[in-house]
DNA sequence: GTCTATACTTCGATAGAC
DNA sequence: GTCTATCGAAGTATAGAC
């Protein structure tokens, strides 16, 4: 992984260690923290951000609604905590899958997986009006591109495609596109033509079509 | 755009004239309906869905919280009105943009659209705890997709772009999600691959690379 | 037809009991 | 260190005055 931390250093940024809130009461390995992190999640996912109260939260987990105020001071805190927890789970699902196999197969996978969208619309939604999320966001963004783009510049080269055909930063925001928008569609129910892009993106991650 | 009709039905769907609500009051074109109207769609744009509430619009309009409920029962019935109105409109001047030039670079034109991101992030996320809205917008994106399906058929074929390379559907749903991701990210703030991707893109569009 | 007064619910947050 | 009782603000919605 260094020769990537090389290449393309924003992969290895480390998250700063700033603190979220100078007053957050708790221990950070608390079970009750972390059922709290679990509920908003599902309700996140499930109903959209809007959904996501202290009162709801804490029902959704069977706890007393104060309880949220106690480990996460106020209910940014706790979206700025639960991003970051999702966002470094994702990441390191993608890092074991990449080190494994670094291709164009993997990358898809990972672009076109259903939670993915999911979250990330739910998250870009709420980044409209909480600066704090906003910004986090824009930093995991960045470092996955970096991560991503090292993997298909490989994948790329060993697939015999040549720079000047597509530059792999374009194959790369084509890829993330495109998974974003048939992730979104689906969640609405929208269906024209994801039949046929997908199995045109198989056939050229299986190398049978130029890119 | 007869012939278009025949070949994509879609395109000529009729919106249902069903009623919002049985029983909503207040004249189709009140002027004080259209400042509320007008108000809510600042707030879902500026600071998402979450923002646009019935205190908050009025208040954005110069007016009664009370008023919102008068002229929309519920504040369901405004989401859909507003969404409605504004997928019109913006689907009247794609109509208008396409038939004077049905060109590769109109339809990335249309995609590429600041606006159409944030507002389809709006409603995307708010689509996921509103039903009534989810099935308002997966029709919107049906025709809107049957439309430009037209439209890029014809371009493709006038730039000698065979079926066999690239279909005309998987080319729009990949340009859509183009559209979408890259106006995503302007709006969290992330560049990265930014610039390199909208080159490629004008270099194909002007058709001096193959899709 | 248009708008206001008001009811009732849920929100985030804190002060303080254990 | 952990949880509860409770407050004031903001939310949707309706009943009824003009």
């Amino acid at each position: 992984m260094l020769s990537s931390c090389l290449a393309f250093p924003a992969i290895c940024d480390k998250v700063s260690p700033v603190a979220i809130s100078e007053r957050r009461i708790g221990a950070a390995d608390s079970k009750t923290r972390a059922q709290l992190l679990d509920a908003a999640e599902r309700l996140l996912i499930e109903d959209g951000y809007a959904a996501v109260t202290s009162r709801r939260v804490a029902a959704e987990a069977g706890l007393k609604p104060q309880l949220v105020h106690y480990y996460f001071r106020t209910m940014d805190d706790l979206f700025v905590e639960l991003f970051r927890r999702s966002a470094d789970a994702a990441f390191a699902r993608a890092e074991k899958r990449l080190a494994k196999d670094p291709s164009l197969a993997t990358l898809w996978a990972l672009n076109n997986d259903p939670r993915g969208a999911a979250f990330l619309v739910g998250f870009a939604a709420l980044a409209n009006h909480r600066k704090t999320i906003r910004v986090e966001i824009a930093r995991y963004a960045e470092r996955n591109r970096a991560r991503q783009l090292a993997a298909i510049t490989g994948a790329l080269q060993s697939a015999g495609v040549d720079e000047g055909t597509i530059p792999p930063v374009v194959a790369l925001v084509l890829m993330t596109g495109l998974g974003q928008v048939l992730g979104i569609e689906r969640g609405l129910g929208v269906k024209a033509g994801h039949a046929e892009t997908l199995a045109f993106v198989e056939r050229v991650v299986a190398g049978r079509v130029a890119p």
